[in-house]
DNA sequence: CCGCCCCCCGCTATTTTTGGGGAGTGGAAA
DNA sequence: TTTCCACTCCCCAAAAATAGCGGGGGGCGG
């Protein structure tokens, strides 16, 4: 994968190419031409809680100029002037790519140059970035299994709707009253989604059913 | 929408292109090119929570030929069959497209044929299928801007820690001795988490600040 | 400088949730 | 048909979370 992205950095005439995947234990991986001192401080440090690209696309539907995403913050622009100084470019596009279970990665292209041109080239380019992050992330998923079938099991209706209502933030009583159950009822609905989550308690149970899309708030 | 998905799928020559939004509220919405009849039946039926397209996308990173979705099942098979009785292809291949918080939308093209001419067809326009679902997602969710996420406060460090590592299933003790502080400390920051959140509890708390993308758990 | 927010610590009392049990129905799949 | 699983209901003791009160020190921007 290394040489693939090399090739591919060169082929888009850019400073870097860089396939990040962040999972749902917090856990990364990734491949890219960004320099080894930049990834071990980053891991180091656990950039990938202040990372404003992390962060910003974590919450986007769509590819990102990072020129639009928010380095307010003091500690972010330490992060900022760090990163360049390390030898990320100062503009970036960024793809998030996600799949079921909460899996997320990214797919950057970052360069130096000013913005008018970065603009240009993203135009010229998006489609094609689109694709390549997209076919990437499917070669890297057949490349590493482990990460890709963590076991799916869906929640019956019943404890969706249980899961759903908790993370509304209404507790058991009000839960068992929405879904016109007995409280203890629902607290059986609540344990067998836990179980089925590998989840030590509501909070975390909530927290997985979310974070692995099997409920929407 | 509705015009532009048909130019698009007199464009590929398929009987139907269909761009379908779902969320586990069960809320949908779509556009496409079936008829009213078998869209009303779906949503009437609540065909969504049994239609393998929807379940197999759920649960997929990549777009699928529907050949190879799991159709057994005697309501399964009854759905297929009354779904081609209205007019639906036998041929289909759906690509899924993930936004933050779980939601999820299907691109999806659908054609009568046989297996060899519907393989050559997809393995010809794959790529584009792909680009113009995320282009056409992205226009949908500029006219239905109610879809797209809110922003939202920040919050501070130290009530990150305590909701990330709440949403990772610890309870307060154990929270308060990774944070090294003392349990009541760690109320405060609970407490003043669930005040900017407007949450109602710690669940509620931890559920909104992953789905405004605060933490990444 | 002052106000605001972040960071840290303490107490008590009440309400809610959790973790063990056990039991019976109906429907769908193998 | 038999075996699952989803769904419903029940009890009790222990643990956890919540609500209310109090205190102090530090930094940053108006």
């Amino acid at each position: 994968m290394q040489a693939v992205i090399e090739a591919l950095r060169d082929h888009f005439r850019v400073d870097h190419l860089v396939y990040h995947w962040v999972d749902s234990a917090g856990d990364q991986y990734g491949c890219g031409t960004y320099s080894d001192d930049w990834r071990d401080r980053y891991i180091e440090q656990n950039y990938v809680r202040l990372d404003p690209v992390i962060i910003g696309c974590y919450s986007r539907f769509h590819p990102v100029d990072w020129k639009r995403l928010d380095w307010s913050g003091k500690a972010v622009r330490a992060f900022q002037a760090e990163a360049i100084e390390y030898g990320v470019g100062n503009q970036g596009y960024s793809i998030p790519i996600r799949g079921p279970n909460g899996q997320f990665a990214l797919f950057t292209a970052s360069h130096n140059c000013d913005d008018q041109a970065w603009t240009v080239f993203i135009e010229k380019n998006r489609r094609d970035l689109l694709l390549i992050a997209h076919e990437f992330n499917r070669k890297a998923l057949e490349f590493e299994p482990d990460r890709a079938p963590e076991v799916a099991r869906q929640l019956s209706p019943r404890e969706i709707d249980a899961m759903t209502l908790l993370a509304m933030g209404y507790n058991r009583a009000q839960v068992a009253d929405s879904l016109s159950i007995s409280e203890h009822t629902l607290r059986v609905y609540i344990e067998s989604a836990r179980a089925k989550l590998g989840a030590m308690n509501t909070t975390h149970a909530v927290a997985r059913a979310l974070s692995r899309g099997l409920i929407v708030v």
